[in-house]
DNA sequence: TCGCAGATTTAGGCACGCGTAATTCCGGGA
DNA sequence: TCCCGGAATTACGCGTGCCTAAATCTGCGA
């Protein structure tokens, strides 16, 4: 048989748990082990248990109770995961027909047991892609990867156009639904109304004649965009 | 994060074993420990235990210092894991530029990470091959698996023609040599020559001018050929 | 400043897969 | 039939990663 169990050296727990962090840590702040158990659906003395490993393995550096935060080489593999699960999200997509509500939990496994050499292979074959289907962007090969300033729809002033940028992947029912509502990354529209109090957003959708929708507030919150400010179409 | 550890229910190393006994059965003889421990690189005593979960598992048969045998749902599984393992083979050497010498293992980790979903739309991306790039047949989404009546090369009589059908996947060197000499899946040559005591056989192969070569005996025998009777050309 | 709620860690346990060392079994030759 | 070498199993141990229950810490409000 041969063949590492797993293309980077770390057990798959590992760089699920590196990839968390990074995602967790957002701008350097510590991360909580509530927060690591809840993204990871396991019992926080399970994450207590393997924090103590991976901060002995250097990835992480922990100081008890208060949370941990990665380490360079904890960064560099944790945006290595990245780079991989967002590379395959766009290979499904762009090459083997996938929805972009459904490629993340395949991504999810495969991001583990792809090597290098395929991961260079897909992107190629891609043409070197700069964000995955839901506007995430990829990090490079040497872990740069680009800072995006968006703001949540719920928060585009009224009046003012937007463009769709980026999606959470993690909820497939929601990206089902905005998909239904002819809304994807790239897609510009006015945003038309906001009511108060958590409110619904009204947007309106290019297209003839223009459409317009109304948004919960969760869901607005989760759609991140670019605002253009002024220029209404 | 969710998404099950391995998209067939079964961890990494029972599928392993899986695929390994299968392969090991041949005409359904037991299988000798010791062979899945050669074969997994694994120690003896470690298949004893692990033959014991399986069997607990009900997807082999185990009878006390005799050997296993895959149940049903064991073999199964088993060709299940060949269909991806060769799927994915071929996926890669046909879509992503990958050389025969390379893909196995590629595979070997992948074939427990990719969905039924991913196999059936790398199979239809493929047009529903019916052999992997080593000439081995795929089994069907349904277990069917073609049984192929091949010759060692080392076997096949002076003076016929032969075609190439089957290599072992298993030793990139072989495969790149034999590469190297013009041979692959479905070149015919005629056999000119074989020397005894395990001597080399010497083929004659296509082109302007015949190139002959020879090859040890070893190397012969890895060689599975379509013999073609009397059709000297 | 005290105490409580919530977060975290510690304690103890389990299944999985692997290892080495020791023991047992099995089949064939004398 | 006995013995012996090789195959297989048993005994024991380890690291990983998960769990629940019990202790402990931390920060905040009264
Ligand atoms: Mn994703
Ligand atoms: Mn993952
Ligand atoms: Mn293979
Ligand atoms: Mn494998």
């Amino acid at each position: 048989m041969s063949a590492e169990a797993n293309a980077s050296g770390y057990s798959r727990s590992t760089e699920d748990y590196l990839k968390v962090i990074y995602e967790l840590e957002g701008r350097g702040a510590p991360v909580q082990t509530r927060a690591i158990a809840e993204a990871l659906e396991i019992a926080a003395p399970s994450v207590s248990g393997m924090v103590k490993r991976l901060s002995e393995s250097g990835l992480v550096e922990h100081v008890p109770y208060r949370g941990v935060r990665l380490t360079g080489s904890g960064r560099r593999a944790a945006l290595k995961m990245v780079r991989r699960h967002r590379i395959v999200e766009t290979y499904l997509t762009q090459k083997l027909g996938y929805d972009w509500d459904s490629v993340h939990d395949e991504a999810e496994r495969l991001e583990h047991a792809v090597s290098d050499e395929l991961i260079g292979r897909m992107a190629m074959a891609l043409g070197n892609p700069r964000y995955d289907p839901h506007g995430a962007p990829i990090p490079t090969k040497d872990g740069q990867i680009e800072e995006q300033e968006l703001l949540p729809l719920s928060e585009v002033p009224v009046g003012s156009m937007a463009e769709l940028r980026l999606v959470s992947d993690r909820d497939p029912e929601l990206l089902r639904y905005i998909a239904s509502l002819g809304l994807k990354v790239g897609v510009a529209f006015e945003v038309i109304g906001r009511q108060p109090f958590k409110g619904p957003v009204t947007i309106r959708l290019p297209g003839k004649p223009p459409r317009d929708e109304n948004l919960g507030h969760e869901l607005a919150a989760a759609l991140q965009c670019w605002e253009r400010e002024g220029e209404v179409g």
